[in-house]
DNA sequence: CCATGTTTGACAACGATTCTCATTGCGAGT
DNA sequence: ACTCGCAATGAGAATCGTTGTCAAACATGG
């Protein structure tokens, strides 16, 4: 148990072929990606890299904060490179309409409730649901 | 388009045994449960009701919108029934002891949120995870 | 160049959810 | 009350994303 001593893109991992070519994957494009589109995509380019393997480096690269995960609406974990800002979901329960929202004032009071209570580490998840102006 | 006779509980669907022993699950508990928690309460309760079904009743009652759906962070679907009391969960990571917290800040915050987004009938989820005191 | 601990990949195993389809039962019409 | 049609059910198979297994391929420090 010593390190954080790497930094930047490869949260102290090995920088072997297969993963620099999830990075780059991630790198070349803007917005989520589930983990069998990353593998599809690199097999598509060449770069085949099996699948447990994807899926292991997504995880890696997720719990190291260097990518963002979220789910979609049928469960899938879809991935996407990070450094965005924290942010939140206000969603339309009938068409689906997604606007990303951010809130220091919720960062703060979660922070501040689990303090409260003695949680460390903390993280949360907020998701906001409603109809949206063309559904109403 | 011919009803709100069938008021609350049942969106328009046939009053059958296992629909009602659905909802009944649904409203004599207060947080989030998956499909197949529900499932098996009922069949420890003597209320047996195929797995299917119990999938069937919950995805319509959220399609009605009669029950709020979302995704734990492993990708599993929890349904609670709708306007639920306002409070929140505070989950420890390690050991899953939770305390509810409460927060007229965020639930104002929320609203302010979605109003300034055009969004109506607002409801939200938020979780908080961390380490308890016990677990660090 | 060698030893050693990592990482990989093919495939099996898993768990949640959905599909299939024969059977059941609600409820409208007579 | 009796019957008929169609929605609803349940048991199990089928899907699908994801994780586990384990031997083989590798990277890196000595």
């Amino acid at each position: 148990m010593t390190n954080t001593d790497q930094p930047t893109d490869q949260a102290g991992l090995r920088p072997t072929k297969q993963r620099l070519a999830v990075a780059s994957a991630l790198a070349e494009t803007e917005g989520f990606q589930s983990a069998q589109e990353i593998h599809d995509l690199l097999g598509r380019r060449g770069d085949s890299v099996g699948l447990a393997t994807v899926y292991r480096t997504l995880q890696r690269l997720a719990e190291a904060g260097d990518v963002d995960m979220m789910r979609t609406e049928d469960g899938e974990a879809i991935y996407r490179r990070c450094s965005d800002s924290h942010h939140h979901h206000l969603v339309c329960r009938t068409c689906g309409r997604t606007v990303e929202v951010e809130g220091p004032a919720v960062e703060r009071w979660t922070s501040a409730m689990a303090a409260e209570h003695g949680y460390a580490d903390v993280s949360h998840t907020l998701e906001i649901f409603g109809t949206c102006r063309d559904c109403q």
